[in-house]
DNA sequence: AATAGGCCCAACCGCGACGGT
DNA sequence: AACCGTCGCGGTTGGGCCTAT
């Protein structure tokens, strides 16, 4: 109920947005945000509905964007999401920074499906249709000054302790300046302790295991989650992903490089 | 050079969720 | 509680571009 139609077509532009509307879009949105986008078009001067105005402008136009080909890195960190998340694409987006669920599911149609059918013709993980009876181990690091940004996380819905597990991670290692612990960390035992030393305190009663996952190049790598899956509890909310992906993103821009 | 087929991606469509009345 | 308006999401389409034949 209560679905509006898209637009009254009479009169109304479709198809491919010209230079001038981008300008008139990007213009009034810049004075005056967009906080009705059903009266954005008329206010603005655009011959569009406010849905295509929404579309071209979360889709294109938004200053945030970061446009031109993935890194084979985002695609895999997509593929790794996909088999997590399914087809959230707007939850995949939300994990990989500047990019957008349109983009992140013209990839997956065009690109990604075909290439993971190959490499995998029987091999389908079905792990967001099946979440039960298994667990993922993850060490999260927590950024620098960010008790404060994650504390509205953690006081939602979690409060646990996150316990230390070895680590069989790759490191790279370059020195710089960082509060995190020693800064000269040159082997994957001191890199760990750095990510010990960082380790998200989360929900106790809720999460009893160790979540471990690897960290190379400097951020959180969730392509590698897959490879350190456990068997051996269950979390089947999907806010237990929601909450993890979400932390997951938070962390992978602000690890300290080593 | 012509053209068929595939690829890519911006844009559209329809639906459900949600908040306000 | 029911209705209505708006928004956001996922699925799909259409057309331009590229490549192989």
């Amino acid at each position: 109920m209560g679905r509006s139609p898209c637009c009254e077509k009479l009169g109304l532009k479709r198809g491919p947005w010209s230079k001038e509307e981008d300008d008139l879009l990007i213009n009034y949105i810049k004075k005056n945000g967009h906080p009705n986008w059903r009266a954005l078009p008329k206010l603005a001067g655009l011959l569009r509905c406010g849905k295509s105005c929404r579309l071209r402008w979360t889709n294109y136009l938004r200053p945030d964007i970061k446009r031109g080909n993935f890194t084979p890195q985002e695609e895999d960190t997509i593929i790794k999401l996909h088999q997590v998340l399914g087809n959230s694409w707007s939850a995949i987006a939300a994990r990989l920074p500047k990019r957008t669920d349109n983009e992140i599911k013209n990839i997956w149609h065009t690109r990604l499906k075909k290439k993971m059918s190959k490499s995998q013709p029987q091999e389908t993980p079905e792990i967001h249709s099946e979440p039960e009876n298994f667990n993922v181990d993850i060490h999260l690091q927590e950024p620098e000054n960010s008790k404060d940004n994650n504390s509205e996380i953690s006081s939602s819905k979690t409060n646990t302790k996150i316990q230390q597990q070895p680590s069989s991670s790759s490191s790279t290692s370059s020195s710089s300046e960082d509060s995190c612990s020693n800064t000269t960390a040159t082997s994957s035992d001191s890199r760990d302790q750095i990510i010990w030393n960082n380790l998200l305190e989360v929900d106790d009663d809720m999460w009893s295991d160790v979540l471990w996952a690897p960290v190379d190049n400097n951020y959180l790598d969730l392509s590698l989650v897959e490879e350190n899956y456990q068997i051996n509890s269950s979390f089947n909310d999907s806010w237990f992903w929601d909450d993890l992906f979400t932390r997951s993103n938070e962390l992978m821009l602000e690890l300290p490089e080593l």
